[in-house]
DNA sequence: ATGAAAGCGCTAACAT
DNA sequence: ATGTTAGCGCTTTCAT
């Protein structure tokens, strides 16, 4: 970490101009028939003197800044966080830094942030677009910035994406819960029209109607205080005197526990979306649909490098599936 | 998100020089006497064609990237990501962008990665640094870089810091174990020397003795299988036949949790380190001692900022007191 | 096969 | 009070 070095003081030690001494560092001494005892004695002097190019000169002047932006819906989350960490691995080992933020689905907030972002001119984004950012994510496209969204896309967009089968998750989960003989299954979900939040809605539909049975929905406001959403949930289950509940995300089913826990209830058998420390170790453990963090992780990073270096031009759209994971919530013997 | 606009084009629009826009932009009208009418035209002009300047040349000629390193030891652990989103947002608010890793207590990853970071040029660090660190830390410091180390700090390295109380935290949650009559109070542990680590083990060896207790300390591996951590903390507290155990890190009590629920043992009492979701709604819920999670954000936040911008030019180092929260696991009525 | 030099977009010293 | 211009460190065209 001494004094910084730059490409002209390489060229100077050698003997050489800072033409050939970039050509070999960006890999084209081949291709500018630079001979192989140069190249070797440059990259053995760079390695020696340990030059790091200036990023920022570099990125200035390619325009490429091997930075990538990682937009989540809340970094807290442990299903963001635990996807964060592993694509932030991979970015690095790959030369690409991230820079992150939650949007916590706020439209404005998200808009600014990719604004600021795209301002920073990254090479990528990833993106779990809250509702409204049609026009916004459109403008990124045309002005031919990658991307690629995860966890819901926008109906109306055509992107890059990166889901799970949702519709099937919370179908089975439906199927597990009935096919065990509950009989009155309810679903939590959220006041949304993200596209998550929709499939989810359908599966469960699906399933209430193979058995012919009646839904019982209720939807909550994201942004609601948490006592406020803990006591609608508790008056849904009680009202509706439900023995079975699918929660559409992790923190709607805490809210479930926390309504058992706070209201004193004996817990209907249930499913939640997203698996979560908690589900594991609680008492039942939660039966969980659990989506495949490192199969998002990977397939994320590698079509966005892929796009990122022109290499898939055609849409990639992946729709990985989810894992139906039974644990003693939604056993009736249990029960 | 047009074409880009360059700095030239508001001047040759308004017909004045690139300096005075400049000047403008960068708040320096006053100082160089520039008039309020043509500072106003010009920041209305701005405004209008939504001119950003391209922040690579800027920090390239600054050699400032408004960029925040966030190293911190597991973005997946909530106690870091809940942090990280809070440094987040008061980051952005101050117009800086966070980059981070998650060092894993890794020295060789952490040093690759502070290198990485180093040469990226970002103008402050956040650190929870593993051990082994001084020598790196001591040269970052050497080269003027802003720093701020939290959770943790080096004994043998003066820098800035932000920690929490850890021995008093770990004190209090041992007499308050022994003040309910528990007996047998073990402490489970890391192998690590790092001066969290080491305060909260004194704490409870304060604890201990102020009841001429006998000590039971076990110490895991970190990066052990979760399987074999998960044993030895199993045999430490049935061979010990303890009643009771403080844990130094959510981690590890979460380790425990798993002991009982895999080994079918009945919950001895129990305080863990740093709050988590799931001692929350644990039944019983789980004691622990809480870190002032916001308070530590800001003070990281503001000291850094402070120092990046050359105000706070003497050592700031910060102990925020730490809050035990006193939930269901360490009352003696209910065990 | 290698070198000279322009230029990425901005800031700020210097000139007026 | 405002303009001219060098230069931040690199890549790449053009010339040899």
């Amino acid at each position: 970490m001494k004094k910084r070095i730059l490409i002209s003081d390489i060229a100077k030690d050698l003997g050489i101009s800072v033409t050939t001494v970039s050509f070999i560092l960006n890999d084209k001494a081949k291709e500018k028939r630079i001979s192989d005892g140069l190249t070797k004695r440059v990259l053995d002097h760079v390695k020696k003197v340990g030059y790091k190019p200036n990023q920022l000169a570099k990125s200035l002047r390619t325009g490429k800044t091997k930075i990538l932006g990682l937009l989540v819906e809340d970094i807290s989350n442990p299903f963001f966080s635990n996807i964060a960490k592993l694509i932030e691995g991979k970015a690095y080992a790959s030369g690409y830094h991230i820079i992150y933020c939650s949007m916590d689905n706020d439209e404005t907030k998200s808009k600014e942030l990719i604004q600021m972002f795209y301002d920073r001119q990254i090479d990528g984004f990833i993106i779990t677009p809250s509702e409204g950012l049609d026009e916004t994510i459109t403008q990124l496209q045309q002005n031919n910035v990658s991307l690629i969204l995860f966890d819901r896309y926008l109906a109306n967009v055509e992107t890059n994406y990166v889901i799970t089968d949702n519709f099937k998750g919370a179908y089975d989960a439906t199927d597990h819960l009935i096919g065990q003989g509950f009989k009155r299954v309810g679903f939590v979900s959220l006041y949304s029209d993200q596209t998550q939040m929709r499939d989810r809605l359908e599966g469960y539909m699906k399933g209430i109607d193979k058995y012919k049975k009646q839904a019982f929905i209720k939807k909550v406001q994201q942004d609601a205080p948490e006592e406020e959403r803990v006591r609608e949930i508790d008056e849904f289950i009680e009202d509706n005197r439900l023995d079975a509940v699918v929660f559409a995300t992790n923190y709607l089913a805490i809210d479930g526990l926390k309504a058992v826990k706070i209201y004193q209830r004996k817990l209907p058998a249930m499913v939640a979306f997203d698996d979560h420390t908690l589900f594991k170790l609680y008492e039942p453990s939660i039966t969980v649909v659990s989506q495949p963090i490192a199969e998002i992780a990977d397939e994320l990073i590698t079509a966005l490098l892929g796009q990122i270096q022109g290499k898939n031009k055609k849409l990639k759209q992946v729709v990985l599936p989810c894992e139906l994971k039974v644990r003693e919530s939604s056993l009736i013997s249990a029960n």
